[in-house]
DNA sequence: TCAAATAATTGGATCGTTCCAAATTTGTCA
DNA sequence: TGACAAATTTGGAACGATCCAATTATTTGA
């Protein structure tokens, strides 16, 4: 099992050349007679040779290592694990593997995780930053001249690209939707009130209260962990005030998967008596019944700009920060009853 | 930005000691003095350094790189997930990084991630192999002595170690269940008929009905794609029938859930006119409404399980194969109508 | 046919670390 | 204090690839 480890040198040796020329054929180069480069690759196919990229990349410190590190604060949240997905595929159609680790949601554990990477040689990172993440955190990097693309959540004060959704203007969007089919207590669900993407949201929530002219009640605000769990939760609390809210806009998909939950073990039917609206348009989101309306962000689709964005910058070989808010679109499905089922029902009247 | 990389010599040099000296600092040798060693660790965060793996793990040839692959087949299903996240746990706390990737069922897609992964040396593979992977997939690893744990699906002939759930043994403990609330015409729902996780658990299901002298009907055999949408697919057909079922074991929960929207769709309430049971108990089968009946595999354990036997044959230099069977068991919750309900019920009559 | 140009090949030196055997310092005890 | 053991430290030689400058083989053109 364990035999002696092929080499350039083997291969060299067996083919009757010299070892340049073998690493010249490994790299493509068009230096060398086809002749030889199709011996050569019989030869390292004979030996079963495998390409030792750590020894390589010792030597070119200049070029990078092929690996980029992805990290995520919660990989067992579909939106995640899509948004690896998608960084992947662009990833490995340029020749580069991912690192992927998951923090959940642990300062320290992402330190750990972010300096064994350095470790490792990553030529980039691709960060969805845990809560409570610091500028600090990612100076060393920074400092080492490796690019990061912030994605989801942005970190104040650090140096790096960042890639997020416009989470105001589309729970914004949501909010109108809503308000256009007469309903005047929405509430908003779930969410850590300590992240920036909730007080975006939250922002947009209360904006578009206010150019519709509905009040904004505090206690219609219930924030939750912004998981399925969460949203049952959330709802419970929301539907024990005295006046109930009609509707809600929900934190995620997964906030907002649980509030249907949650209404169903109270006898209300998501989509008829009480609308809901999520966040992100998980997959499951157009299967689920009913068909979730939200605001789509297309994880997948997330993943693989910032992955395209950060290969632009280790081509490009320096990393300039930029900040790039990707536009959402409300994709209106079953949830909240659509337009044409109020008029219906309003024709009823 | 690009400064020069701090090496073990620049340490050396501005500590006064050499650079065997700061080599065994570095790897915690306790020959070293500690005044020494003290001095030395002052020097290494002043300057910033970051070790590099590549070029240590060049030298210890013998040694290993810290580094395991884990390769699943769909990383948008959340067992996958949560299986990444079980391996990632047990292998972080060992010392280990995960390389991780997604092949999306393509065997094609997996022969470049696993040639990419060794390129970059990892010490061992745990495998979720993609549907039609062969045992010649998997001979360069072997030939190269490293370590592979096959989860979740065996392939046959490969002499690797594997991982899998009692599927034959869950699926039969949940047919007798719904039979022992008294259903007698119980479908079997989802999954590729092409895979021997279908076959097992359908095995399972065909011998638990001829325990209870229940006839196996084809017709209430629906194979689907195992997701949600491949539920809701599955369930559609299934209540076609001229005499419908009134009960399902689903291959997996994402099934399941898909079973439940697709009754929904028909006005059946999971639970109360259909009983319904999953495989997996992802996270959400508990929060979920109704909380979800399903033959419980522990996807974050079963990660964690094998990343221990994946570790242990690394450390033991030798991987000498064992098949390992999961133990599941039935969690019986909402979704089927609890043995309770049933008898409340019945003494109403 | 021969010089010049082009194509193809090649031997070290090198990347940053660990290993090894040998050298140096320090400590112990009669 | 001197001999001997134990504790520390250290300079090169690896590891497996790439790079570079230099060499050798092949064409080309007049």
């Amino acid at each position: 099992m364990g035999r002696e480890r092929v080499t350039v040198v083997d291969i060299a040796h067996a083919a009757g050349v010299s070892k340049s020329t073998v690493s010249l054929v490994l790299q493509g180069s068009p230096l060398v007679n086809d002749g030889t480069r199709a011996k050569v690759n019989v030869v390292i196919r004979e030996l079963g040779y495998v390409y030792n990229r750590g020894a390589a990349n010792l030597r070119q410190a200049n070029s990078k290592s092929k690996i980029i590190g992805i990290v995520v604060n919660d990989l067992t949240n579909s939106f995640f694990a899509e948004l690896a997905v998608g960084v992947d595929m662009v990833v490995q159609s340029a020749g580069y593997v991912q690192f992927l680790s998951n923090t959940g949601e642990s300062v320290d554990r992402q330190r750990e995780v972010i300096a064994s990477m350095r470790e490792h040689g990553i030529s980039g990172l691709i960060l969805s930053p845990a809560r409570g993440t610091e500028a600090a955190d990612l100076k060393g990097l920074v400092a080492g001249g490796i690019p990061v693309v912030n994605v989801v959540r942005q970190i104040a004060g650090a140096r790096v690209s960042s890639l997020i959704s416009d989470n105001h203007g589309g729970m914004r969007d949501a909010v109108r939707h809503l308000a256009g089919l007469g309903h005047h207590r929405i509430a908003f669900l779930g969410g850590f009130p300590d992240t920036a993407v909730f007080n975006e949201r939250l922002q947009g929530y209360r904006d578009a209260l206010a150019d519709v002219d509905l009040a904004v009640h505090d206690e219609l605000v219930v924030s939750s962990a912004p998981s399925r769990a969460g949203g049952v939760a959330a709802i419970e609390r929301a539907l024990s005030l005295r006046e109930r809210p009609t509707a809600a806009v929900c934190f995620n998909d997964a906030v907002a998967f649980g509030v249907c939950d949650g209404l169903r073990a109270h006898r209300l039917n998501p989509g008829e008596d009480f609308a809901v609206i999520g966040f992100d348009d998980v997959i499951e989101a157009q299967t689920a019944v009913p068909a979730l309306t939200t605001v789509s962000v297309d994880p997948q689709g997330m993943g693989r700009r910032a992955a395209q964005l950060l290969l632009k910058q280790i081509n490009a070989g320096k990393a300039d920060a930029e900040a790039i808010v990707s536009s959402v679109r409300l994709v209106v499905r079953q949830s909240c009853g659509s337009a044409i089922d109020k008029r219906e029902r309003l024709s009823l009247l």
